[in-house]
RNA sequence: CGCGGAGUGGAGCAGUCCGGUAGCUCGUCGGGCUCAUAACCCGAAGGUCGUAGGUUCAAAUCCUGCCUCCGCAACCA
């Protein structure tokens, strides 16, 4: 079957600095259900996706986690497969930019292009704030300062190497131009047109000195490679490309689309197609710009504690139904909007009422009235036409959907068969038939029409909900071949169904016990989350006092710390306060005032004219009133026990080291 | 004048490109049916399509101004 047409499908590769949420879900069960139906149409399947894991956002959660960053991702990726599974993604591969062969590669590629003088040195100028080791463009300062923490920035220079992507500029706009789809769907091509590609290109900054947790730029280790080139890259080097072994990627290359959120597009559609052609390789065939799931009453985020946790959901209403919510509910490429009444209205009456009512009417009769034995008797009636007409115009219009990723429209096709077949027997009153022997061979025909419509439904829907159509055309006792997607729009195809009663798909959800449920639930979890947070927070402080290592750092780190010998001169009590001591020490020639928490352990007295050790550069502090400009050393000798580091024989100014 | 999207019966949306009976889902109300998961089927009520102008025989649909909401603005899908 090698000559089976290819079809390559990736999501973004997320960045796990934080459990993935809904909105991750969304994007990844769209990619699936497209990967599904494409192995569905005989298509020779390739569905990546992965995690982006560099950078200094996890490198600097990683510390504050108390964590290495490599430990701190490897935790976090452990519950995104976890995720995975339970949403049932079928993806064939999974990448993290940590992984070695992915880094090889980025490396190798970075050198490429360096070569060619696509990437050249030279110098990045931006605002720079020194306490958050950020850089800022202009436009990024909010009232000329940091826009994270509101404090001074300073105009710095920082050497780096740039991407030329304004040489890439013209033949991008030819791109597009020659391919409309190439960006998904068209509004975003505008968007594209008019932001950035119409005002001009600048190169690229894509390297960075100001953090390490990145991959090393082979020729120059100061550098590292910046998230462009690391994780677009991802997308060839996952087939192997920059490897020995590259057949995945001559097989599957170019990819068919790649599903991004909106707020990536760019990067997709303008640096990473200039990258590829400044390497030489094709371009992917489209990029497919979906919307968001915004939450009801604004932005998901932890503060408003309303991030919805999709291991929850599934766990409550089933993988399926949220998997068949997230495609239906919203037109793919737009933003919309996820609140648990929609949920569970959809849930209810799409699923509940319609899909698994009709499957369990069906069943039933065909219990009933014949023993689980159907076959078409042949007594036909004008009424059927109209429920071949309704299935055969589902299946074309659902693939032509499909096809264009527009899961919505398409389950709406599925679902309005659905309902023609749920008014089919209404219209054909099985129950009446069933009384009169002389309508047996009709009653027959009838069943046989339901069980066929039943089987294209749950073909159809295998994309979506690939354990409730296995479920249903396990019910209908269908051959294996009658379940292919040819035969979707073959209706009458079945020989005959040995149909069995399954335990009801879809149990109807009272939605107002449920919102309560849902809230107390949330609650309870804020509560949670609030409780761990303090807990969190108790231990952060408790590993500074612990000989338990934070994260490894370099000479470089350490030798930020200014530590220097110092004498008491002179000590007091600090009022209102049960713990401080006022120190007032001698640094050289300079005087300086520390306040430390000293008082439980030490005598004002005992202290003056010793040594102590102090760390004489740290950020000045106010406590109790007294300006602090300095840290004493102490050592924790036990919990409740605190030595300070005494250095007599050291003369005081003295550095430290 | 940074860019883009959106404002349509109680809720969520389609229709707008190519002007001419305002459609779908949910909800509400009434009826029918009993095979079925208080489900299913039929019917009804309910909208002067954000606002002010303009073009036209005719505008939700084209043009102009204004108002409101939302997203993006070197990385949250």
């Amino acid at each position: 079957m090698s000559d089976k047409k290819t079809y390559y499908i990736t999501t973004p590769i997320y960045y796990p600095s934080d459990n993935l949420h809904i909105g991750h879900a969304y994007c990844t069960v769209a990619a699936d259900a497209e990967a599904r139906f494409r192995r569905l149409e005989g298509y020779d399947v390739m569905f990546l996706t992965g995690t982006d894991e560099h950078g200094q956002k996890i490198e600097r959660k990683a510390i504050e986690a108390g964590k290495t960053p490599k430990q701190y991702v490897d935790d976090i990726v452990e519950g995104i497969l976890e995720l995975w599974k339970v949403l049932n993604i079928s993806n064939d591969r999974f990448i993290r930019t940590t992984d070695d062969y992915h880094v090889k590669a980025v490396q190798k590629i970075f050198k490429e292009l360096y070569d060619r003088g696509d990437i050249y040195k030279n110098e990045y100028e931006g605002w720079y704030c020194t306490p958050c080791e950020s850089f800022w463009t202009e436009h990024q300062l909010v009232d000329g300062k940091c826009p994270d923490c509101g404090r001074e920035v300073e105009l710095t220079k920082e050497e780096s190497y740039f991407f030329r992507l304004s040489k890439y500029q013209k033949r991008l706009e030819e791109l597009y131009e020659k391919n409309p789809n190439f960006i998904s769907p068209q509004s975003r091509l505008n968007e594209m047109l008019s932001n950035f590609i119409r005002p001009g290109l600048d190169d690229l900054c894509v390297s960075r000195t100001s953090f390490k947790w990145g991959i090393p730029v082979t020729f120059d280790d100061k550098h590292i490679v910046y998230v462009w080139v690391d994780a677009l890259s991802n997308y060839i080097t996952a087939l192997g490309y920059g490897s020995d072994d590259d057949s995945l990627y001559r097989k599957y290359w170019p990819a068919q689309v790649h599903l991004v959120g909106k707020e990536i597009v760019r990067f997709h559609t303008i640096i990473w197609p200039a990258m590829l052609m400044a390497l030489d390789l094709p371009v992917p065939e489209m990029v497919f710009g979906h919307g968001w799931l915004l939450l009801e009453g604004g932005k998901m985020s932890k503060s408003k504690g309303n991030v919805v946790d999709p291991l929850v959901l599934c766990e409550r209403y089933g993988t399926d139904a949220i998997r068949y919510f997230l495609l239906r509910e919203v037109p793919f490429g737009s933003d919309g909007i996820f609140s648990n009444e929609a949920l569970i209205n959809r849930i209810n009456s799409d699923l509940a009422n319609d899909l698994g009512n009709l499957v369990s009417r069906t069943l039933t009769m065909s219990e009933k009235y014949f023993n689980n034995e159907i076959t078409a008797s042949g007594v036909t009636d004008p009424l059927d036409d109209e429920l071949k007409a309704v299935a055969a115009e589902a299946v074309s219009k659902y693939a032509g959907l499909m096809e264009q990723l527009l899961f919505s429209s398409a389950f709406s096709e599925v679902f309005r068969l659905v309902s023609r077949a749920n008014k089919y027997i209404d219209e054909t009153m099985p129950w009446k038939l069933a009384k009169d022997e002389a309508s047996r061979g009709r009653l027959q025909q009838v069943l046989y029409n339901l069980c066929e419509a039943l089987r294209i439904v749950a073909i159809l829907c295998q994309p979506a909900m690939p354990d409730t159509s296995a479920k249903i055309l396990s019910c209908l006792g269908v051959d294996e071949a009658d379940c292919a997607w040819d035969t979707a729009a073959n209706f009458g195809a079945t020989k005959a169904f040995h149909t069995s009663k399954g335990e009801i798909l879809f149990p109807r959800i009272d939605l107002e016990k449920e919102l309560d449920a849902l809230e107390k639930d949330k609650k309870k979890r804020a509560a949670e989350a609030e409780k761990a947070a303090k807990k969190a927070e108790k231990a952060a402080k408790k590993a500074h006092h612990d000989d338990e290592a934070p994260a490894e750092i370099t000479i470089d780190d350490f030798a930020k710390l200014d530590l220097r010998v110092a004498e008491v001169t002179a000590c007091e009590v600090v009022p209102n306060s049960d713990k401080l001591l006022k120190l007032t020490l001698r640094v050289g020639d300079e005087t300086r005032t520390i306040a430390s928490s000293i008082r439980p352990w030490y005598r004002p007295e005992e202290l003056v004219g010793r040594h102590i050790i102090i760390v004489a550069n740290l950020k000045p502090a106010v406590f109790r009133g007294v300006e602090s400009h300095g840290m004493l050393l102490a050592c924790d000798n036990t919990k409740d026990d605190c030595k300070l580091i005494f250095a007599d024989d050291c003369t005081p100014g003295r550095k430290v080291r």
